[in-house]
DNA sequence: CTGTTAGCGCGTTCAC
DNA sequence: GTGAACGCGCTAACAG
């Protein structure tokens, strides 16, 4: 390992000049530098960054902490992230909790323990508030992305839930469709839950009835609980029987249709499906699925812009702003007007 | 910030008994142990890695090192290496070169400089190669997954490209197909090289001729080349002109088909494409191109076994292993059988 | 079984 | 403009 020392002592100068030069701290005569330089080159030095971490308490790292690596919401999220902390300077360290909050407070103890300079957060469920304090204790600064938290005030990039189940509601309105079953994420998890209000102030603001027949929760990845749920809605009595379905995330839309599928309910013939957010990369030559697509890379793109600002201007006090994505509405094929039978 | 001597305070005992305790490392009365945990857990002590990792040169930190995030052939192999990391306490720290030789080298400084314990490296291409000086000099073992480098003796793990290539063109030979295209990665890419060799030996052995204006290269990732390459392709007279496009990966072969259906060529009626690696998340509800799959999951969790294998046992001299993974031949339904005209 | 000392690589503070 | 001493948090090596 080459440290300032084998170059101090190659350019013939103090460990201390040959840290100003890296840093460009103080003032160093032209001589020096390239003294110091040179032997840098000679020897290949790289600097250590536990130790700079030690001293400076400054990592340039940042953490991003999200529940599914599988979903391409969130790949196009780390995308994003990744290209924002490069262009500032920092390194993104992915860390994927698989919706587990158990999982989630351990990698919250190795991303303290690294010294990570910022998360960039997108909690498994409520529970993850208990998290939070650990944050706060170390005074690790966060932004909290696509999920939001009750009661934590931090800066925030956040979709519209709202006016993208309200798209996805008033298209199969327009289909003629009344019976919409909601296969919802779970209801601690701030995207379902707000997904469900949307959804039942939809129905109330046009004066439709709700069925809580039609309502259920499973899990945001992999789910064995879809073959169950279809079942449910197939063997509703005909009057209650959906005719479409609303998936709150593609995840859940994929394991419904496969569901569907293998119990030989066509897509969209008999039953009509959308969820929230795209499909890539295929959906590109295989458009399918009709959805309200977020824009996923923005989330980790201005998510981390603010949470850079927080860590440099770590004016904690300035009151944290929140930003809202809107999704955008696209029509394809999972859809069908409702057939009068 | 809680460190070890303010516990050892609380603990009435010395910093040194406390890291015992932590650490499991020589003899505690379980008086002692108690108390110190105690302390640890009311002032909610997390051990600072930094530090650790000056003393003890090493981080428990795993370095994936990838080309492309959005690709769902990596994302799949990024899981299989985080689970087993996860399974063997370690940590796994994302970085996506995106294809880029020159970001690639950047990674390469950070990932020293973090102090990484090991690598998984599938490398942007074969100048990658003047990159691994620099984890001989700081010692830091690596795996090469999925992408060899010619000359580098180290574990790997990597695919069949030979017998994944033989199963699609196989396959299309068998449809009637005759003109197949080849539209492959960089030529400096090994997975590239070994698919196009494979191309040419299966033709040699049929004793089929070779036309190399059915033969182009274009990146990865991200192609703009596309359209223009279909264009090349449909341009050639009858005789020559291709009925079937083998796409070295899923990506190329998106962007083929989007260039295809620009230009109102169907798929397959007209041009039937295949291509290596499979199109996660939604080709379950919607399968539509024929591939061979790898197993790409494997490919990180086997990866980061052996990785862990080097970083325990250092036996830099133990003889390196190569382990190679089987595709597997998905029939679906972007082949048809070539129509006479 | 427990404590003391020293040092990992670096940057801040204060001299020169 | 340059250098020496100290300390960041932790653990290995030695005492006791």
């Amino acid at each position: 390992m080459v440290t300032i020392y084998d170059i101090a002592k190659l350019a013939k100068v103090s460990p201390m000049t040959v840290s100003r030069v890296i840093n460009n701290t103080g003032n160093t005569s032209e001589a020096i530098r390239n003294k110091v330089n040179n032997a840098i080159d000679e020897l290949g030095y790289i600097p250590n960054s536990s130790a700079r971490s030690l001293t400076l308490k400054e990592s340039k790292l940042l953490t991003l902490l999200i529940s599914d690596i599988a979903n391409p919401f969130f790949t196009k999220l780390a995308r994003g992230a990744e290209d924002k902390a490069r262009e500032l300077g920092y390194q993104l360290m992915l860390c994927n909790t698989d919706e587990d909050i158990e999982k989630e407070k351990v990698y919250i103890n190795t991303i303290i323990s690294t010294g990570a300079d910022g998360v960039l957060f997108s909690p498994a469920n409520n529970s993850s508030s208990k998290h939070i304090k650990l944050f706060n204790k170390y005074q690790i600064p966060f932004v909290l992305v696509d999920r939001d938290l009750p009661d934590v005030k931090v800066d925030k990039v956040l979709g519209d839930n709202y006016s993208g189940t309200k798209m996805l509601l008033n298209h199969l309105f327009e289909l003629g469709h009344k019976n919409i079953a909601l296969i919802n994420g779970p209801k601690d998890v701030y995207t379902a839950m707000m997904r469900k209000e949307s959804y039942k102030e939809v129905h109330n603001l046009l004066g439709l009835s709700i069925n809580e027949k039609l309502m259920f929760e499973i899990n945001y990845n992999r789910n064995n609980d879809a073959e169950n749920v279809v079942k449910q809605l197939l063997n509703l009595p005909k009057d209650e029987r959906p005719t479409a379905l609303f998936a709150s995330n593609s995840s859940i839309a994929i394991d419904m249709i496969k569901a569907l599928h293998a119990l030989n309910v066509s897509v969209p013939d008999e039953i009509s499906v959308v969820c929230f957010d795209d499909l890539d990369p295929d959906s590109a030559i295989n458009p399918f699925l009709t959805v309200v697509m977020q824009p996923a890379y923005d989330f980790g793109y201005i998510g981390t812009q603010m949470l850079i600002d927080r860590i440099k201007n770590n004016s904690l006090s300035k009151k944290p702003r929140e930003v809202v994505l809107k999704p955008e509405f696209l029509l394809r094929s999972s859809t069908k007007p409702i057939v009068i039978s």
